[in-house]
DNA sequence: GCGACAG
DNA sequence: ATCTTGTCGC
């Protein structure tokens, strides 16, 4: 299908469309996280997509996606691999949100167009990336205790392209960015919010729970291979 | 050429 | 992402 350099060119002539300022709604309502599992014996992968109430937490919808991998693991060109069953997913979902938080980086992207962006473009819905680790960027002094944050400075130009934010006293950090139509001081706002009991947002923690069950049902209710013989 | 490198 | 129980530290 599309090769890297191809993906690479879309990424260029894309990253234009995103935003980087505000434009949710007013007071936000509600939330989604997304995130894909992987099934280690067959190329299949999973997607799935859940709504919360912005602020009980409370799940008011999922949707999730099976299907085949499309696309290699190549650092930058992340979104080509896990965007097709995000969509589906999406699309299948009866509950729209006011604003999406996606398993990896937006800006925080050697050419400014993480996955965050990507889906935030192609959707045109504001979307917040936060990332478990670093793709590019630098950042120091970072404190120790929740709340604290460190501008993640790229290597290149120096543009701030993210924040690394300490959601636990203590534990390793994560790193937020502007996926598209939510600036860097709300996202990091809204991340620090969502993850009220562990390092990731709750958003994420569910969004993995059920992407791994949406897998685990694909595998059981498909085709023959294991079990009986 | 070598090391880094979202999930 | 995935392989995976116990173990070290706060
Ligand atoms: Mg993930």
């Amino acid at each position: 299908m599309i090769t890297p350099a191809e993906a690479i060119t879309l990424q260029e002539q894309l990253r234009a469309q995103v935003i980087t300022t505000d434009v949710l709604p007013h007071p936000i309502r509600t939330i989604a996280g997304t995130d894909v599992e992987y099934d280690k014996s067959t190329n299949l992968i999973a997607g799935s997509v859940v709504v919360m109430d912005y602020n009980t937490l409370a799940v008011l919808a999922v949707a999730s996606h099976c299907m085949e991998v499309t696309f290699p693991y190549i650092p930058g060109l992340f979104s080509f691999r896990e965007m097709p069953p995000l969509l589906e997913a999406y699309r299948q979902l009866q509950v729209e949100p006011d604003l999406i938080i996606c398993d990896g980086q937006g800006l925080a992207h050697q050419r400014r167009f993480g996955l965050a962006c990507h889906f935030g473009v192609t959707l045109d819905k504001p979307v917040i990336g936060c990332g478990k680790t670093r793709l590019c960027g630098e950042y120091e002094n970072l404190g120790e205790t929740r709340g604290s944050v460190a501008p993640l400075i790229a290597e290149d130009d120096q543009a701030l392209i993210g924040n690394a934010l300490r959601t636990r006293d203590g534990i390793n950090p994560v790193f937020v960015s502007t996926g598209h139509k939510v600036s860097l001081a709300t996202a990091t706002d809204i991340v620090l919010k969502i993850a009220t009991q562990y390092r990731l947002p709750e958003t994420t923690r569910l969004a993995d729970h059920y992407a791994r069950l949406a897998l685990l049902a694909y595998k059981s209710g498909s085709k023959e291979p294991p079990a009986g013989i």
